[in-house]
RNA sequence: GCGCCUGUAGCUCAGUUGGAUAGAGCAACGGCCUUCUAAGCCGUAGGUCAGAGGUUCGAACCCUCUCAGGCGUACCA
């Protein structure tokens, strides 16, 4: 709608030229929004104010003109009046609202989507825990993110892979293999004191209990170097399966999978560096290697190859992200915890080193999330191992629930997560109170089925919707495909709870005041387009975010 | 020290990329079920947008400084 508006202001100021209104012959951008009061009408512009000075007028008399050209120039606009400094306010006819209806009905599930990504190939990737213990509820919030993220760009037309890079390389590996293997003596009934640094929690246990039940006391025999090597493929293995299932039970599934390792059996990382050095972006100093990162904005170079002649992290981010243009992804996204967000210089510089654009590279910085119950923190030490788990919270409030919450937020502000409320079924708890407006239009169409109400929409009076409820039910539907842009373009899937929360809010008001099932048939239909129009809606968005929307509650 | 993020109603947060009189939910208070789901609705109250300057027709939003909180500043991952 505010497209076709936008269009049609552009014509009339060009028809202003054509006829000598107006002389400059420059159109700037036509910012086109929705006032904040109604009584500003549907849409307003202030092109008149911005053009104000090239025309050497004043606002208000610019807008004058382009007023006159625009009035009955369109089947949209009912009318327009020119208020304040010079915005011109629209006043679009109700007609034109009304053919929402039928676009959303013809779309369906497609309806909102957009294809302004033009099936440009963009890899999302996330959650990528290393593989030495279980997602915690702070990977519940990257998995929920990443994961809308994705949907939100499929929906707007990108091409989307999702994908999880997985840190079997470097020494958190030894100490996992080490602590799967001290817990492991400790069981067959060594007593060893079990080191700070090792993984602490108990599912560590767990899997030596495993081998102890498959190997037997094998392990006790064969060399600390052997036995770390196996608990560590061992328990790696272990732990990915885990946390694919904690995964999945939440909703989240993953295209690829993606071994660090996999980068060194490759030889990628030395091919990496290789390129890097002939571009002169690595050095040596000091028996290091050295990449480049302050021609790009970081604040020191960092270290590619230490002393020792072991590669550091950095180094597989530079062969993992060298992989992922090599794959064929135009745009590349990774999404982490905020702890991280002093290396989005260095790794902006990677991609500005490969020869891409530091754009091309997004970074979804996720803040943490403070777990309460009833509003008391509920206390969590990574340290002693007692964290919480996603598996736990899942568990406890329902992935519906767990999902929506983490959404609640912009992701770069922290997030508090109560538990009870969570869990609550009532109306204070947003995820209910947005699910209920799907499974009351549902029970609407049960209802009307009993009273013998068929629901056919091959010939629906439209003209018959003209409450103020119903307009306003309308403009609310009106606006989705808008919202889903902004959200998939800006990474900002909380802007589709809050959309969700407020169309609900609009259905509930609705429904409180009007009628569906009336006397008048025409009428009856009618509505029950316009609720059958708010369903698809809800069940979009809500679908988009991974989010449940039940026929009954 | 330097860098990044945050600061908006009692609480938790939005704020359409610079627009008109700053919004929502919760909490508080007062109402609404013999009619399609009360997991709902309606109303009242609540503000120095951390503070001070600046930019312009116009600032919660952009620039500078100050204050407060969080995070980061490895030849760790």
């Amino acid at each position: 709608m505010k497209e076709q508006l936008r269009a049609c202001i552009l014509k009339g100021i060009e028809g202003c030229f054509a006829d000598g209104t107006l002389a400059s012959g420059t159109v700037p951008a036509i910012g086109v929004e929705k006032p904040a009061h109604p009584e500003h009408g549907d849409f307003s512009t202030n092109v008149a104010m911005q053009m104000a000075k090239a025309e050497r007028k004043a606002p208000r008399a610019v807008a004058e003109i382009i007023v006159n050209k625009l009035a009955g120039s369109s089947d949209l606009i009912g009318s327009l009046e020119i208020a304040g400094p010079g915005f011109i306010n629209f006043f679009i006819k109700d007609d034109a609202w009304r053919k929402t209806l039928a676009a959303i009905d013809q779309a369906g599930d497609a309806w909102g989507k957009s294809s302004i990504g033009a099936g440009k190939k963009v890899q999302v990737e996330f959650v990528s825990a290393n593989p030495t213990g279980p997602l915690h509820i702070g990977h519940g919030r990257g998995a929920a993110t990443g994961d809308a993220v994705a949907s939100l760009l499929f929906a707007a037309g990108f091409d989307v892979q999702r994908e999880y890079y997985i840190n079997d390389a470097g020494n958190q590996m030894n100490t996992l293999g080490l602590s799967g293997l001290l817990r492991y003596r400790q069981l067959l009934g060594e007593q060893i004191e079990f080191p700070e640094n090792c993984y602490q929690g108990d599912y560590m246990k767990d899997i030596a209990r495993d081998a102890v039940t498959k190997y037997g006391d094998r392990f006790m025999k064969v060399p600390q170097e052997e036995g770390v090597a196996f608990f560590a493929k061992m328990g790696g293995d272990l732990i990915l399966r885990g946390i694919d299932e904690d995964l999945q039970d939440f909703g989240v599934r993953f295209d690829n999978w993606f071994s660090e390792q996999s980068l060194f059996d490759d030889g990628k990382v030395k091919s990496a560096i290789e390129e890097m050095q002939g571009k002169g972006l690595i050095y040596e100093q000091e028996g290091a290697l050295w990449f480049r990162t302050t021609d790009y904005g970081d604040d020191k170079d960092r270290v590619v190859v230490r002393s020792n002649g072991v590669t550091t992290y950095f180094a597989s981010d530079i062969a993992y992200h060298r992989d992922k243009f090599a794959r064929g992804f135009d745009w590349v996204i990774d999404v982490w915890g905020a702890d991280h967000h002093g290396y989005v210089p260095r790794l902006k510089g990677i991609v500005q080193g490969l020869g891409h654009d530091a754009d091309d590279l997004g970074i979804i910085l996720v803040q943490l999330v403070s777990l309460l119950r009833d509003g008391v923190p509920v206390a969590m030490s990574t340290r002693s191992g007692e964290f919480v788990t996603l598996k736990e919270v899942v568990d406890e409030v329902g992935r519906d629930a767990a999902r929506f919450f983490f959404l609640m937020r912009r992701s770069d502000s922290q997030l508090d997560f109560d538990l009870e409320l969570a869990k609550r079924q009532s109306n204070d708890n947003p995820v209910y109170y947005v699910q209920y407006a799907h499974a009351r239009i549902r029970s609407i169409f049960d209802t009307a089925r009993e009273r013998g109400v068929v629901p056919c929409f091959d010939d629906v009076r439209l003209e018959l919707l003209q409450s103020a409820d119903d307009m306003s039910l309308i403009k609310k539907l009106s606006v989705y495909p808008e919202i889903l842009e902004g959200a998939a373009v800006n990474f900002e899937p909380h802007r589709i709870t809050y959309y969700l929360q407020e169309l609900a809010g609009e259905f509930h008001s609705f429904y409180n005041k009007s009628r569906v099932i009336t006397e008048e048939p025409a009428l009856t239909q009618a509505r029950l387009f316009l609720l059958h129009c708010v369903a698809v809606t809800l069940k979009n968005a809500l679908t988009v975010l991974g989010i449940s929307a039940p026929e009954r509650m």
